[in-house]
DNA sequence: CCCACGAAGTAACGGCAGTT
DNA sequence: AACTGCCGTTACTTCGTGGG
C-alpha cells in the first residue's frame, strides 16, 4: 500500500516578491525533452523516510482552509535525488565535517549539530536575541542545501533538463537564495491534468449537506493542513493526547476513509485527462504571454469591483442599444422570462448604495457586483439550550449548526441583499423588478443562507464576458473602442471556475525569466 | 462645512497542525 | 517541544457620499 502525497501549489508570502518564481511552476510544463520534473513545496524535498514510499502526488491548490483543488496527479517515480544520500557521499561528508566538526547522516541532523556546537555559547550570552539564533541556525542548515542544490546543477547539466533552451538554474537566477536552492524533487513517469476541477472539503465546510456536486469529494472527519504544503495519507501521527479511545478510533476509521477516497479519485479514469497535457515552452506560448495584459492589470485594479462596476455603468450608458442587447441575451435567459425595456434608460450607480441601478418606464433591474468580498451584514448567532423550551423553531432555509444534542445554534445571516431588496421592493410602482448577483464563475456564493437570497437571480461573470466578447466580434464599432477591448480582456480572468491568479502570475513570471536569460 | 455612516482596504493577532 | 506561516477574525484606517 503506497502513500499518497498532498501538495499545495501557489502559496506563500515568497510569491509576493515579483523577482521570486515559486520553483512549483514547473510542475505544468514539460522539459524540452518531453519528461515532467515535479518540484514538491515547500523546498523540493521530502522527509527521508517518504523516498520509495509514494506511488501518487497530488498538486493541489488552496481554495479556502476546507476546500483544496487538485490540479493534477503524477505517478511513478522514475528518479529522485534523496537528499541524504547526497549528504553521505564521502566528499560530501568530508565538508561537513570540516565545517560543522561532526558527522552528517541525515539533513534533519544539522539542528542538532548546531544546538549541541552552540549550547555553551548560548548559555553563557543569554542576550542573544533568539532572532538572531534562528539566523544563525539557519546558516547551518544553508550548509546542507548548498550541498543538495550543487548536486542538483550537476544532475541538470548532464541530463539536460531544460525549459524553452535554459536550464532552470539560470531561469530562477533572480530568485532569492537561488545558490541555495533545490529545483526538482523527482522525475514523474506519467502525469495527468484533471478534466475539471475536482475539490475535496474537509469538515468545517457548509458544502457537506448539499456535497453531490459534480467532482466535490469530502473527506469527512479529516483537517487539512492550514499551514503546512503537504499531507501525506495515510496521515502518519495520530496524536492520541486528550482524546477518549472511542474519538480515537473513529478518527482512525475517518482517516482510512478518506485515504481509501483518494485512491478513488485517483483511479477513476473519467477524471483525468486521456494524454499528458503540460505544455512545452514554445514561441507561440512566449507570444500569448506578452499579449496577456490588459490596463486593468497594470494598474493592479483587476480585483477591484468598483472599477468594474464603472465600468459596466459606464458602457451600458453610452453604448446605444448595448443594454438592450444584454437584456435579451443575458438577464431574460437568466430570469427565465422575457425582460422588455421601455422608454429612456437610466443607469445609477451607488443609488441606495446599490451597485448597478438600471431603470426605464416599465423595469427596475439590480445587479450588486461581488468580487473579492462576500455579502455584508451581520451574523446573528442565537444559541439556545433545546428549542423547544424556548419555544423557538428553526426556520427552513436557515444555516443550522448542532454543537450537541441540546446545543443548538441558529445562524441569521442579516444581509445587504435583504436591505437592497426592500429598498426596491417598498418603491411604489408598477414596474417590474428583477434583482441580480454578479459574481466570478470560482467565487460561489450560496444565495440560499441569505434572508431574501431567493430573490436574487445568480449572474456569472462568464455570461458578461461572453456578451461582451460576441459584441465585439460582431460590431466593428465596438472593436474601435480599445477601452471595451481591455475591460473585456479584463473580465475573462473572473470568468473562470478557478481563480487563477497565483498560477497565471507564476507562468507569466517563469515565461519572462527564460526570454531574459 | 461638518459629521455620520457604509464599504473596502489593511494591519495585527491567535489558532492551527504538520515538520523538524 | 519548538517552529512555522497560512487563515479567519477583529479592529482600525481611508475614502466617498449625503444629510443637516
Amino acid at each position: 500500500m503506497g502513500k499518497i502525497l498532498l501538495n499545495v501549489m501557489y502559496a506563500g508570502d515568497y510569491l509576493k516578491e515579483e523577482n521570486n518564481v515559486g520553483h512549483e511552476v514547473i510542475n505544468m510544463f514539460k522539459t524540452d525533452s518531453g519528461e515532467n520534473y515535479i518540484y514538491v513545496n515547500p523546498y523540493g524535498f521530502l522527509a527521508d523516510e517518504h523516498y520509495g514510499q509514494i506511488d501518487t502526488v497530488l498538486l493541489t491548490r488552496r481554495i479556502n482552509a476546507n476546500k483544496w483543488e487538485i490540479l493534477a496527479k503524477a505517478t511513478d517515480w522514475e528518479y529522485a535525488l534523496k537528499p541524504d544520500d547526497i549528504l553521505n557521499k564521502k566528499e560530501n561528508q568530508e565538508i561537513l565535517n570540516k565545517i560543522l566538526k561532526k558527522e552528517i547522516h541525515k539533513f534533519s541532523f544539522c539542528n542538532q549539530v548546531f544546538d549541541e556546537e552552540n549550547k555553551t555559547i548560548f548559555e553563557e550570552n543569554k542576550e542573544i536575541a533568539n532572532e538572531e539564533k534562528q539566523k544563525k541556525k539557519l546558516r547551518y542548515r544553508a550548509m546542507a542545501h548548498k550541498l543538495i542544490h550543487d548536486e542538483q546543477v550537476k544532475e541538470i547539466e548532464s541530463k539536460g533538463i531544460t525549459y524553452g533552451g535554459k536550464y532552470i538554474y539560470e531561469i530562477l537566477n533572480k530568485n532569492q537564495n537561488n545558490n541555495y536552492a533545490t529545483y526538482f524533487t523527482f522525475k514523474a513517469k506519467t502525469f495527468r491534468e484533471s478534466k475539471e476541477p475536482i475539490y475535496i472539503l474537509a469538515d468545517g465546510t457548509i458544502e457537506e449537506k448539499n456535497s453531490n456536486k459534480r467532482n466535490e469529494y469530502f473527506l469527512s472527519g479529516v483537517n487539512l493542513p492550514k499551514q503546512s504544503f503537504k499531507i501525506y495519507f495515510p496521515i502518519n501521527t495520530i496524536k492520541k493526547k486528550d482524546e477518549q479511545e472511542e474519538e480515537y478510533t473513529n478518527r482512525k476509521k475517518a482517516q482510512k476513509k478518506a485515504y481509501e477516497k483518494l485512491q478513488e479519485i485517483i483511479n477513476n479514469e473519467n477524471l483525468w485527462k486521456e494524454e499528458n497535457t503540460s505544455k512545452k515552452i514554445d514561441d507561440k506560448l512566449k507570444e500569448v504571454n506578452r499579449e496577456n495584459k490588459n490596463f486593468l492589470q497594470i494598474i493592479k485594479k483587476e480585483e477591484d469591483e468598483l472599477v468594474f462596476s464603472n465600468l459596466l455603468a459606464h458602457f451600458f450608458a453610452n453604448k446605444k442599444g448595448l443594454f438592450n442587447e444584454f437584456v435579451k441575451e443575458v438577464l431574460s435567459k437568466k430570469a427565465k422570462k422575457a425582460i422588455l425595456l421601455k422608454g429612456e434608460l437610466n443607469v445609477f450607480r451607488e443609488k441606495e448604495n446599490i451597485d448597478l441601478w438600471f431603470e426605464d418606464d416599465d423595469n427596475i433591474i439590480i445587479i450588486e457586483n461581488k468580487i473579492k468580498s462576500k455579502i455584508n451584514g451581520r451574523i446573528e448567532k442565537e444559541m439556545f439550550i433545546n428549542d423547544k423550551e424556548y419555544g423557538q423553531t428553526i426556520e427552513e432555509g436557515k444555516n443550522e449548526i448542532k454543537k450537541s444534542d441540546n446545543e443548538i445554534f441558529n445562524e441569521r445571516l442579516n444581509s445587504q441583499l435583504k436591505k437592497y431588496f426592500n429598498i426596491v421592493d417598498n418603491i411604489k410602482c408598477r414596474k417590474a423588478k428583477n434583482f441580480f448577483l454578479l459574481t466570478p464563475n470560482y467565487n460561489d456564493i450560496e444565495l440560499v443562507k441569505y434572508d431574501e437570497g431567493n430573490s436574487y437571480i445568480k449572474l456569472y461573470y462568464e455570461d458578461v464576458y461572453n456578451f461582451f466578447k460576441n459584441q465585439l466580434q460582431d460590431q466593428v464599432e465596438y472593436q474601435k473602442d480599445l477601452y471595451m477591448v481591455d475591460f473585456t480582456k479584463a473580465m475573462k480572468k473572473h470568468a473562470s471556475p478557478y481563480n487563477h491568479d497565483m498560477y497565471e502570475e507564476m507562468e507569466r513570471r517563469f515565461v519572462k525569466c527564460i526570454e531574459q536569460v
